[in-house]
DNA sequence: TTTATTTGCTAACGAGCGTTAGCTTTTATA
DNA sequence: TATAAAAGCTAACGCTCGTTAGCAAATAAA
């Protein structure tokens, strides 16, 4: 759950309100004014709290890269089938993700922004990030679980249904995350067909 | 194929040039200045051949939007299973989109820029063509071809994963669309694993 | 109560933004 | 060759941007 305003430090406030716009307006088309207003406070007062605008999106977008690193550390020395890893993998990353979609979703279109040398560090983490599930995915071919050849490709498309998430999750609705997660692992895994009443062509 | 250089007027070159920009740097973060670098001429220059920034965004969304409801007509009516008008669907919107990555990830990413009415125009063309899709996969529901029990669900993984396609295509690469197609609607249709079912046709 | 810290204000800076007006040059047409 | 149209230039406009300096309240610690 969200913390409520009287026990946020402001800088935390700030950080929280700059995420949601940065998330629904862009990281460029939001202006420090923009979110002072949204503070009830004026553009200058912000700088009595944080460095500079970007310093506002490194902290957002490190603070998602660590978590979702810190998630798939717990599943990826698990001595099980790769297909079941794979699944908490899957897991994990949706948790991340809905408990915090607007970060998430920052995390996700804004990290162009960054400037070097930030910039070249968080691409680093993402994509050994993204190889740690390749390796499931390799594994799991090597080993017969998956009958697909090309693991790069898999992985992407796999992200990519993932990271998609967070434009439509809202924590409201009626799937709470761990029944978003059984059902996209089931889905992707198993696939849309039932295959009983099929008949595969090529 | 792409237009060449001497056979494009100056406002598709515009036009070609300023989707580049907006794909790899924003929209909001793309200056009329940048973009006329880019060209060769002074940023003045510009507004004898367009009426504004957001008239370049408008156009680019738009014909993008179009080539995606075409191609999606074309499957639309067709007298098939679900399953198969399914993988008919995805290979049109896979074509679109690989066709042109550039002016895709603008149509997906930058559309949040266009301004009343236009936006509203957009957002309801968009809906409409996820209608679309959600119509096939309920139909495939009702008729026992899929196992699902979800459409609105299924329809945004499926969008998702194909939507992420644009940041990672590379015309120059190993896999053609046809291929790139045929690979997806599989993987999604067909799931990732390696049952005995699935492992007769492989 | 004194002192230090946190928080916020006003006012302004230099820079860059999208866009326009007016004029010149290039290109195509008659 | 004369002329109309297309294309581009320079210079500037009004505005907004991120950020800073200097100062004033509010709050917490001593």
């Amino acid at each position: 759950m969200l913390n409520t305003t009287n026990t946020m430090s402001r800088k935390e406030q700030i950080d929280q309100v700059a995420t949601s716009l940065f998330r629904s307006r862009g990281f460029a088309a939001t202006t420090m004014r923009d979110l002072a207003l949204e503070l009830g406070i004026e553009a200058g007062s912000l700088y009595s709290h944080i460095k500079s605008k970007e310093d506002i999106l490194q902290r957002v977008c490190f603070r998602m890269a660590d978590a979702f690193v810190a998630a798939f550390e717990q599943v990826q020395n698990q001595a099980v089938p790769a297909s079941e890893k794979l699944q908490l993998a899957v897991a994990a990353h949706v948790r991340v993700l809905t408990q915090n979609p607007e970060a998430a979703g920052v995390f996700l279109n804004e990290w162009k922004h960054l400037s070097e040398p930030t910039l070249s560090k968080f691409s680093q983490m993402r994509h050994r990030y993204e190889e740690g599930f390749r390796e499931i995915v390799r594994e799991g071919i090597a080993n017969g679980e998956f009958r697909v050849t090309d693991e790069k490709f898999v992985v992407l498309t796999l992200l990519s249904s993932l990271n998609w998430l967070h434009t439509w999750y809202k924590p409201e609705g009626k799937m709470n995350p761990d029944q978003i997660a059984d059902y996209l692992s089931n889905l992707l895994l198993n696939g849309l067909l039932n295959t009983e009443l099929h008949a595969q062509n090529a």
